[in-house]
DNA sequence: CATGAATGAGACTTCATTCAT
DNA sequence: GATGAATGAAGTCTCATTCAT
């Protein structure tokens, strides 16, 4: 038992390591010797546990996709609401990201553009997830909450490139301390990507749009109309605003 | 002057190679042999005028950006409204990446996380880029067209990343045809956005959102002002009314 | 005594798969590892055994050479005449490189051209076997059985490297079955290396092989002399009156 | 020119000393270190020339065998009797092997049992001469010079084997200069082979095999017989007796 | 200007061997 | 006695880069 963790240790020492400095100098760059060093074990031992430098960098998001992907995605299924299942997901892989930044910057630097990754399991995994999100956007244009002529693959892209464009600049610029950080820029990214796409109308209200007169007449309107007034408080199109209190 | 030719006719033939060997297999998988070869001239001669791989890695972008952005950017100044202009900047930035996917795949899936090349005259091109569409984003919001609470830099981020994010997908799956081209997603997309984080106003009016009951309301009030039906026939999309309190 | 028996068990094991292992792939092309997994035991464990994979690759032969040789050598005082000798030699050597194609595959194509192997006890026993027969063919010489003139040497050369290149090219065919086994060639060699050096006599008859003038003056002496018929009894093959004088 | 001549130099002092260190300490013992110091170029050069170590080790019998084989087998032809060019081709394997010991050490000692040797353009020429030889006693078969009853693959399996034997000795004993040189035993060795397998008669001058009373016969007949004589005369069974002097 | 030829520097990888348990 | 784990030591090979012609 004492020899399994003690061999625990020793792998994740080297991965550890070999994350830290992938993520800093670049895969190429990198050499066996920095990292066997950096995890104070000998190059040979390095290839005890890793067939090739390239089996080391893969081995990498394999374990952390292992541990991640798969738990976020177990709570999916228990919400709802499309809207707050995709929040769900862009959630988790902020969360993923902004809590391991050398991992996000290996996969978003490096891995993301490597065609051997593409080929692994563990990026079989984001693309599960990136499918999940898929899914829920289908899904929406389905029952209607978004408009049945919303491009599905084109939201995803927008949900997916906006926030690896958002950790990329950060990565790119050393990582900078954010007034906001990216983690609380979802809702309002969400808010305006949501807020463009959902169907206007009936089934969950009426989406209107006029202009400054016709607004000054309705503001009279619902001046007057006390009923209305507490229904459309509580309104929300995007329960984002409430889970923000 | 014959001379002249042909040496710059030998510079372009190298880094014209080098850019199609880079995007393919990758600066650091190429070879200066192979990039020799393709090119049809000696390995020495690319010293002749390179003084290093990465310079000639370098060059590349500078060439393409000097020839690019500056004068894309040169119209700019003729247009007067904010979106039109934001849309200028997107659609000559797809145009660059769809007319020459090698230079695309070399900047979106390469350069764009080399710490050098982002030192580099090429990629200031590119950022000052980035910055007119961020700019016009503020003057959008500074004048009203946009939400004053809206976060410039998420929007940029978005335009920006949602881009790219289409074009890294399309070179990593082998740049299939599409039923969709990048650049014809480029209104819809810009449609969801701006329609995200336009100001409220009589350009393009009031949205409203509201459940049911509501909307019944509502219909009573607008059965008897024909002056607002024929706005809300033009309606378009999604911000709650509480949100704009 | 269990243990006795165990170990070696073990040790056989590791032997044996070492030979094969090292026949098949050659002694630098074999690994510890591959001799441990195929014996069934740990890298370790080799090293209990033999002091180093090349002590390991010098016990086989070694136990082989003990267990055979001997064996084979003891017979030999028990036949008289030197050609059945020679023959009981040359036939133990086959027998055992044909019943153990692993090991004269590792002696021929191996341990052959090993300068250390050389000063092996295992050599010195394949040595004293060669010696043997070089004795033999002395003795022939000397009592009379070959001519006088015979290189013993070079006989010795032709008994061995004859079977040896059978052996060799026979392995590197990859061991193909034949219509003749070498084993069949045994008496049918023989036969051509003896008659060519046996004295000349009865047994098999007089063969002469003359030019005309001597043929004619034979004719005369045949005739005329009967004390030279006893001679010629014993002559043998092949040698040309004029080679004789 | 110059450059040429110095490249083929450069390759050659390359080759030259590779043949010997190989030789000397074998193919896998010995490094290209070792050998770019004893050529006098970098290690790196090495590679210019040669893909690979081994390469390396297969050029250099590529370039002998090209040089040697082909030029001897030239002659051939010109030899009609069978004996005389089976004589021919054993004397130019003998004197290749012995003009050149570094080579014979390494083809005899190394590369005859290397697997992918033999499937190099190299062996295909030892192949090709080890072919002729085949050629010439089967033909000596056929046309009644050997006994029909002869193994031909035997035979040439005594004619090479013997001479490699000599050779693989002499070079595990260290090359010692002796009474005898392997080139000096190839008639004494031939006459015994040859000898052994000539079909027993008159066709060739007069080879007999008798017993007495046979003998004595033949005498008579020899003395009257005037027609016999002529036939006689041109007989020749060695041609290699007249060779020598 | 162009290049053939040469190489320094170093990376990855392999394996026989050791040693604590 | 047996072994899992660790490593020292080396070797092959690659390539960007230089330089003489």
């Amino acid at each position: 038992m004492a020899d399994r963790v003690r061999a625990k240790t020793r792998k994740d020492r080297i991965m550890d390591a070999a994350l830290r400095i992938f993520a800093e100098k670049s895969f190429q760059e990198a050499t066996i010797s920095e990292i066997s060093k950096e995890a104070g074990v000998s190059e040979a031992t390095i290839y005890e546990y890793f067939g090739t430098k390239e089996d080391l960098l893969f081995a990498i998001p394999e374990k952390i996709s292992n541990d991640t992907y798969e738990e976020s995605e177990a709570v999916l299924p228990f919400i709802k609401d499309v809207e707050g299942r995709m929040r769900a997901i862009m959630l988790s892989y902020i969360q993923l990201y902004e809590s391991n930044p050398h991992y996000s910057a290996l996969v978003l630097l490096q891995l993301m553009s490597n065609k051997r990754f593409r080929q692994t399991q563990a990026h079989a995994a984001i693309r599960r997830s990136a499918h999940s999100l898929l899914d829920c956007i289908r899904e929406g244009i389905a029952n209607g909450t978004f408009r049945p002529d919303a491009d599905a693959y084109l939201i995803r892209s927008m949900l997916m490139g906006t926030i690896e464009h958002l950790f990329i600049h950060w990565h790119m610029q050393g990582m900078p301390r954010r007034e906001k950080t990216i983690m609380e820029m979802l809702d309002p990214f969400l808010e305006i990507v949501l807020s463009g796409i959902r169907a206007k109308k009936e089934q969950q209200g009426l989406t209107l749009h006029l202009n400054l007169e016709d607004a000054r007449a309705l503001g009279q309107i619902l001046q007057n109309d006390p009923a209305l007034q507490s229904k459309a408080e509580s309104a929300d199109a995007s329960r984002t605003i409430k889970e923000r209190n």
